[in-house]
DNA sequence: CAGCCTATGTGACCTTCGTCACAGACACCC
DNA sequence: GGGTGTCTGTGACGAAGGTCACATAGGCTG
């Protein structure tokens, strides 16, 4: 059961929810609730069954796969006013999560249960369109993400990744390899390498791009 | 416009269109056509906007993301009966391939218009729930792909790969490197390797799997 | 300030792959 | 059979990254 503090904060971030017809909203109010989640929590794990669909409406959900020797890699996030393509996937096709999602910050979600998700599917046509456009942004993403891994070499994906960030970077070392899925000691040898170019300047939990164009110049050779 | 024996054949490949309502499956007829490829077609290409949606009667097509080097990688291959999620993701998100599609033998396909597919989308359930089924499939498949790209080591995706096919294989190294994102010279030398092993057994463009039990044990390892 | 925890720098070393350069080997066709 | 093109085997070599083992350095707390 959401309050009408909750609802209305969920229209503002799913606007196309404001069309959804009287009944289907008050079902939806009726067998929703809201979550909160502190940063680092695991949202869904491995080979779980699905439970639901999220609606973010604040933090962020990072989905990551991990493999045995303890590395990961980060497929994508998940934004406030998006959708986890993951979850949709797992309820569509029956089958159980194949990656791990942990809250990056504070975040709430509502969760729709897959009796409610699928009605709006099935009824309810914007939410259609708008599953499916995020499905096929996501799979864009995803086959980005293969050829970077496949072709790419390293330190052009490092110095890519600093840049889709916003200059102070606030964060570790340990985290940026796990998002590459690298190991820690590599990143570093980049960042000091990108450093002695003079494209970046480099401090604990704290990076600064001091030469963006050159960064970008790196990216595209 | 299909002839009635196209038309049944497509049926046969794809029943759930059994249950399309008559005028759509007359429309479905009237405007589309069917194509003849021969193997090695180039479908689509990178870049290219897509032009319509593929139902494929017979052979295969091999989607592939290729690097400026010259090497390839094998996303995924689309069968008889199934749809391809790349063209899916580029008409309703309106845009770009950003993979090239290969036709691997003879292939005859039927190519629905970006307006007819819309049409089926919105109005035939069963055409929705198939292709989201589908779109679920493949996330799996390319986020298994991520995660063998980035973690796994050459020998043991190669294993995997000859497990997948029937034996005797009847394909050149140079086939398997680019399924692989990998060299000829590579793959040659893993195979030796699993020659070596009594694994299996080489030829020209012909590999015979004689422990397959062998092969899979390596591959869980 | 001392102690401690976490983040980072760094060198040595190894494995895996990729590249290059050929040498055979097989198949096919005249 | 000889010529030709494609496929395969192989050795040498190098580059990229991963692993290990520490050293060092910030920053927080008692």
């Amino acid at each position: 059961m959401l309050n009408p503090d909750t609802k209305s904060r969920l229209l503002q971030k799913y606007p196309l929810l404001l069309d959804l017809p009287i009944p289907e909203m008050e079902n939806l109010v009726a067998t929703s609730s809201l979550f909160k989640l502190a940063a680092g929590t695991v949202v869904f794990d491995e080979n779980q069954p699905c439970q639901g669909f999220p609606l973010l409406l604040s933090g962020s959900i990072h989905v990551i796969k991990s493999a045995p020797s303890g590395r990961e890699l980060q497929l994508y996030s998940v934004n406030p006013g998006e959708s986890c393509i993951l979850t949709s996937s797992c309820l569509l096709g029956h089958t159980r999560y194949l990656a791990r999602g942990i809250a990056k910050a504070e975040t709430e979600l509502i969760v729709l249960s897959p009796l409610v998700f699928n009605a709006l599917l099935s009824t309810f046509t914007p939410f259609r369109d708008y599953i499916f456009g995020l499905f096929s942004e996501r799979i864009t993403d995803l086959m980005e993400l293969i050829s970077a891994v496949a072709f790419q070499k390293l330190d052009q994906r490092l110095a890519l990744l600093l840049l889709r960030k916003s200059s102070p970077i606030l964060t570790t070392h340990q985290a940026l390899a796990d998002e590459l899925g690298s190991a820690r000691e590599i990143v570093s040898r980049l960042l000091k390498g990108f450093g002695d170019q003079g494209w970046v300047k480099l401090g604990r939990e704290h990076i600064e791009i001091t030469d963006q164009a050159a960064l970008k110049r790196f990216v595209e050779l």
